[in-house]
DNA sequence: TATTTATGTAATCAAATACTTACATAAAAT
DNA sequence: ATTTTATGTAAGTATTTGATTACATAAATA
């Protein structure tokens, strides 16, 4: 019965990706990774929920703590959508040049 | 006076993902745009008003048409954040290895 | 000049977000 | 058994979002 959450509004959010920038390093409890916010618990309770909804991260319960684990694969599928863009910076008609080209397309049409 | 907009909000929204794969191919007007949505007009012009502010595309009036662009170096921060994780899933210690070696540590500590 | 076309903008509105405080629960420590 | 600790959940709320329809404007075309 676990809702499914959109990877991309997952990350949307700056306080969600401070944490998964937190818990790269190594797996946290959730009041580990709320002493990091200016923010109430229960707010970060609930921007992990969307992070785990979102499959970024995984819980993990060891006695009354749970453990937030990013899953780097999940985190793959943001790149592998990057991945269709990627030829269009690393391109020798990158920013400028493709600015420039754009140009002086549209100025010889029609 | 133009409002900065977050490249990670921009990207949220399915729709606006669609736009700027469609744009990535060719620029195009904003009726081109809108003719490939099941949406208002107007509703599109929102959309690419926020990739606009975001930075994600640049528009270039063309008579009474305003073509969108993207803007690949605005596409590259994205993928500049994915950066810090990317080793996470290349990896040997990628996915299952990673998780089961986190489960080894887990019930070693303490 | 009148009309069509491509677009912008305003007013609305329902739904989703991002918080808060207050209370509930379950495991660990005393 | 009681208390403390780590966390979940509910209720309330202000703000933002994503859409709509209706109207405005500016360039091309007849």
């Amino acid at each position: 019965m676990e809702k499914r959450r959109d990877v991309f509004q997952a990350i949307a959010d700056p306080t969600r990706r401070e944490i998964l920038c937190l818990i790269a390093k190594e797996p946290l409890n959730l009041n580990s990774i709320a002493e990091n916010f200016d923010m109430s618990r229960p707010a970060i309770s609930q921007h992990i929920k969307v992070l785990d909804e979102s499959g970024l991260v995984a819980m993990r319960k060891k006695g009354r703590q749970r453990f937030c684990h990013i899953r780097p694969q999940k985190m793959k599928e943001v790149d592998r959508w990057l991945e269709q863009f990627r030829q269009l910076w690393e391109d020798r008609f990158s920013q400028l040049d493709q600015v420039l080209n754009n140009l002086k397309n549209q100025d010889n049409e029609e």
